[in-house]
DNA sequence: AACGATGACGTAACTTTGTTACGTGGCCCC
DNA sequence: GGGGCCACGTAACAAAGTTACGTCATCGTT
C-alpha cells in the first residue's frame, strides 16, 4: 500500500498541482482510507518526503547518461526537459509548494548523492580545470536559475524563445 | 485599515513563516476582525499579491542604487542581501510558498517593472555589449539559482562559505 | 434637523484539510 | 482452537479559507 499511496500523490500532483495535493485527494486516488498515510508516513510530511526523493531519483535516471559520457551541455538540456515534465514536483522540490514540508537530513542527502553525480561528470568532462565541486555548483545554480524563473512565470511566455535563451546559456557556460 | 493589513501580513510573514500567513493571524496582528481581508483584497490571494508587489518595490530600493552606478557587482551583492534579509517573502515571490496563489497579469507586469530597471543598469555598465536584456536575464537567472539554492538549504550550511562562493560566481559574471 | 442609504466592520456559521482515537477483522504462533 | 498483533476503516476534532448577515457610523437630501 505503501507505493501505492506514492504512485497516487504523484498522479494527483501532475494532475491538479501541488495545491490539490490533500491527504483526502491522494487516498480517494489509492483507493484507501485516510489513515493509511499516518501509518505508513507518519503524515503529509513524510509522503511529501518521499515525492522528494522520488524526484532526484527521476532526475538521475534523466541527467545521469549525458554525464557518464561527460557531456555537459547534453546533461543540461536533460535537466531542464525533466523540470518542465515535471513542473508541481519539481515546484515542490525546490519551490516550497507544500507549506509545511521541510526535507529531512536523510532527504537533503539524497539530494546530496545527485549532485556528487554531477560532480563526477564535471570531473570526467573537465579533468584538467580547477576544484570540480565549485564548477558543478556553478552549472547547477546557473541552469536551475534558467529553469526556475520560466517555470515561475518570469521572463518570456515564449518557448521557443526561452529555449533558444537556454540554449546560448550552456554555450556560455561551456566557454566559461 | 488596507496598509495595516499589508504590514501585518509582512510582519507575520518575517516572524513565523508562509505556512503560518493565515487570514486569522494576520486579521489577529493587525488588530481587526478577519472579513477586512475579504473587502480589501477580495480574499487571501489578494493580500498575497500585495506582498508581492511589495517585494519587487523593496528589491529596486536595494538594488537600484548600484545599478545606477553601473556597479553590478554591487548590485549582485544587494540581490542576495535582500534575499537573505526577507527569505519568506522571497519564497512567497519566486517559490510557491502559498498553495492557491497565482500571480496576476497586473503583479508580473511589476516584476517586468524590476526586470527593465536590471537591463537599463546591465546597459549602462556594459555599453559595447550586445543585447543588455540577454546579458540582464542571464545575470539574473545567475544570481536567482545561487541565491534560491542557498534557501532552499542545498550545497553547504557554511554561510561564509556560501558567500565566497557566490563571489567567485560574481567574479566568473563579470569576466563573461 | 430628521431620515434613509451606503459602506465599514464584526459575529458566527459553513466547508475543507490535517490529524487522531477507536473499533473491526484477518493472520500468525502456541 | 484460542489469544495477541497488525492492517485498515469510521468517525470525530481542530484549524483554515470563506461568506451570510447584522450593526453602527457617516453622509447627502429634504
Amino acid at each position: 500500500m505503501r507505493d501505492e499511496l506514492v504512485r497516487a500523490a504523484l498522479t494527483v500532483l501532475r494532475r491538479e498541482g501541488a495545491a490539490a495535493l490533500t491527504v483526502r485527494n491522494i487516498t480517494a486516488e489509492a483507493g484507501c482510507s485516510t489513515t493509511g498515510i499516518y501509518t505508513y508516513f507518519g503524515g503529509k510530511s513524510g509522503l511529501v518526503e518521499a515525492i522528494f526523493v522520488e524526484g532526484f531519483e527521476g532526475f538521475d535516471e534523466a541527467v545521469g547518461p549525458s554525464l557518464a559520457a561527460g557531456d555537459l551541455a547534453a546533461a543540461g538540456r536533460a535537466y531542464r526537459r525533466w523540470a518542465l515534465d515535471h513542473p508541481t514536483q519539481y515546484m515542490v522540490m525546490f519551490g516550497r509548494a507544500v507549506p509545511d514540508f521541510e526535507p529531512s537530513p536523510a532527504a537533503f542527502e539524497r539530494a546530496a548523492a545527485s549532485f556528487a553525480q554531477l560532480t563526477a561528470g564535471v570531473a570526467r568532462a573537465l579533468p584538467r580545470a580547477g576544484d570540480a565541486g565549485d564548477h558543478a555548483y556553478h552549472l547547477f545554480a546557473t541552469v536551475h536559475g534558467y529553469v526556475m524563473l520560466e517555470m515561475s512565470g518570469m521572463g518570456t511566455h515564449d518557448d521557443a524563445e526561452a529555449e533558444a535563451r537556454y540554449e546560448r546559456a550552456l554555450r556560455s557556460l561551456a566557454v566559461g
